[in-house]
RNA sequence: GCACCCGUAGCUCAGCUGGAUAGAGCGUUGCCCUCCGAAGGCAAAGGUCACAGGUUCGAAUCCUGUCGGGUGCGCCA
């Protein structure tokens, strides 16, 4: 039950029948009107901008159009005053019915609550949300945790949202890095073998391939030692990069995040069929590849600037500022080359709407990327890139020294088994992607309220508590959700009741908003709001007796307040569960 | 030189895709509680939404320019 589109569809009534008695002119679209919580409370408990939005194509003043409007909705029993205001805004109050409707929907409908339904979902088209695709070359550090948590979440929400949602990663095992990589496995191996080895500049250092090493000096003994190179290269990459992949799945499954689709890059030129050589003939024939040259970059001098004829996409064609190269100087494929078929492909597989999560250091790739999608799917496909900032990791507001060593950084896993999952997810979501994030290792776990996670998570377990408490102080009493069906909703009359109430009832246009706009912060911001009513309330009741969730001695307002408190849970947990994050029942 | 992101209270940030008197937490100040229903509660002060133009009934939000911060800039991924 969403009551903004409940209403908004009582607006759109209200228009047709004052177009049918010729009071307004018919055909007004009244999709473009919107229903929504006014700034300030006291206006009432709605607001629509109906006639304000209307009044143009309606010919009218805006003041008269929402006088007309108002007068249809006065007649609506959930209506308890209708007024105008400012401009032309309409107020709505809404009678008491609806409040006790809203906590009984939650009732019902449980951590379902929310939940979006798309028209069956058939013709909507499945969305594709690629994130993490972290180098297969070493652990995940703290910046690529951020991109796995905010896809994870976007997914969830989507799903939530009731999009038909795949999530896939991509492995970027082609090109010169694995290469570097089976080359610094290779030495690890031979160090295994007991050689004395120095890693040299340029290849990878890290104390993770050791363990590759001894496994390939298990597998192979010291049967590579002596080929060349280009007999144990395709070897050891392999198995490195599957190593690395089950690092990074590791990695992943710390924070609860899997996918379902692994998509190797490799996979695109191997084979039967070269998709990157077909998605590059496809776009010559279409007159968008051509042989040219680019000129050098305006600004750093690139020093072995080789003035070439090349294979170009006409990127400029659909906004980007140059056309991009698709070939190396050595004939293969550049990575965007590359990225062009990956992107064909999950067309092909059905995916109109793609979102790719790339770290902000990706920002200059954004445009020619979404001119290939267009180019690529004839402008049937979307691609929404979305970027994510830059984590300063911090103890106690001190920045976290990195040391200088080469590949000695903070890993992801480092920070998960410090703070835990919960922290890390709330804390990476607890801010609009676009921009830069402070994480505070000491500050993510402490148990007050300037600390957003246990507040939100502390929420929840108050719900709990009181409950626990309920079940004593009324040992007879039907506690679960039926059985508070069945209690006089009526008795919740107190505006620190309301104010919950109407944020509850804000929940499935919050999912909804949130969806479309690909943010899943606004769910971790709306919780924190919701958590803060709650706790409000709770300490209104230390100080007024009356309105304590559990009284003995009124046994039919304190089943009406469980109903409430048991809403609220179902919204804490539901939330909590799109951010993937924990409804713990107490915290200790 | 160019592109993209950002600029909102002393600090850290929201602001629901153009709506009404711009919000929250921290910090500051002043009260209250020191209780047990679980880690305090209430209130106040604090703003030229970087700046200058423009679009319209209406702009923190959209457009142009300027300033300041960040990221990146053939054949790396």
């Amino acid at each position: 039950m969403n009551i903004f589109s409940v209403f908004e569809a009582r607006v759109g009534q209200a228009l047709g029948r004052l177009a049918e008695r010729g009071a307004v002119p018919a055909g007004l679209d009244a999709g473009r009107a919107v229903v929504e919580p006014p700034r300030d409370p006291s206006h009432g408990d709605l607001a629509t901008n109906a006639a304000l939005v209307l009044a143009k194509d309606a010919r009218m003043n805006p003041r008269a159009l929402a006088d007309l409007i108002a007068g249809e909705l006065r007649a609506d029993p959930d209506v308890a005053s209708a007024e105008v205001a400012g401009p032309g805004f309409i107020n709505l109050r809404l009678s008491p019915s609806v409040y006790e409707d809203v906590v009984r929907a939650v009732l019902a409908e449980g951590k379902a609550f929310g939940r979006g339904e798309r028209d069956g979902g058939a013709a909507q088209g499945a969305v594709n949300v690629e994130y993490v695709s972290a180098n297969p070359t070493g652990p995940m550090h703290v910046g690529h945790g951020r991109g796995a948590v905010f896809g994870d979440a976007l997914a969830n929400l989507l799903a939530f949202a009731g999009y038909r949602v795949a999530r896939e990663y991509y492995i970027n095992d082609a090109g010169a890095q694995v290469d570097v990589l089976a080359r610094s496995a290779y030495l690890r191996y031979r160090e295994a073998l007991g050689e004395t080895v120095e890693i040299p500049e340029g290849l990878y250092p890290g104390d993770y391939l050791k363990p590759v090493g001894h496994a390939l000096a298990q597998e192979f003994g010291h049967s590579l030692v002596e080929k060349p190179e280009g007999e144990w290269l395709p070897l050891v990459r392999d198995a490195a990069i599957e190593a690395m992949m089950a690092m990074i799945r590791d990695d992943l499954a710390a924070l609860d995040i899997r996918h379902d689709v692994f998509f190797s890059e490799r996979s695109l030129s191997q084979g039967q069929t070269d998709l990157i050589r077909a998605t590059i003939e496809d776009l010559r024939a279409r007159g968008l590849v051509y042989e040219g040259r680019l000129d050098p970059p305006k600004g750093q001098p690139v020093e072995d600037w080789e003035d070439r004829e090349q294979t170009l996409f006409r990127a400029t064609q659909f906004g980007d500022d140059v056309d991009r190269p698709l070939l190396k100087s050595d004939g293969s494929y550049t990575y965007f080359a590359a990225d062009i078929a990956y992107h064909r492909s999950k067309f092909e597989r059905g995916f109109a709407t793609m979102i790719d999560v790339w770290g902000a250091d990706h920002g200059g790739y954004v445009k020619r990327m979404k001119a290939a999608v267009v180019a690529v799917t004839g402008g049937e496909g979307d691609l929404d890139v979305k970027l994510c900032q830059l984590v300063r990791l911090l103890r106690a507001g001190e920045p976290v020294k990195m040391s200088k060593r080469a590949g000695d950084f903070v890993t992801l896993r480092e920070v998960v088994d410090e703070v835990g999952r919960d922290a890390v997810r709330f804390m990476m979501l607890f801010r609009k992607n676009d921009a830069t994030l402070d994480f505070d290792l000491e500050k993510v776990l402490e148990q007050s309220k300037d600390n957003p996670v246990f507040y939100v998570q502390y929420g929840h377990a108050r719900c709990a508590s009181v409950f626990r408490q309920a079940g004593e102080a009324l040992p007879s009493a039907d506690l679960s959700a039926a059985g508070l069906t069945k209690a006089d909703l009526s008795l919740l009359r107190d505006e620190a009741e309301r104010d919950v109430i109407r944020l509850i009832a804000q929940y499935p246009r919050v999912v909804e908003g949130a969806a479309q706009a690909h943010e899943p912060h606004r769910i971790a911001f709306y919780l924190y709001d919701l958590a803060a009513a709650f706790h409000s309330l709770w300490n209104k009741g230390k100080d007024l007796p009356h309105l304590r969730f559990v009284n003995q001695t009124d046994r039919k307002s304190t089943e009406a307040r469980l109903a409430l408190v048991h809403a609220i849970r179902c919204v804490l947990v539901s939330g909590l569960a799109t951010l993937g994050v924990t409804a713990p029942d107490e915290m200790r």
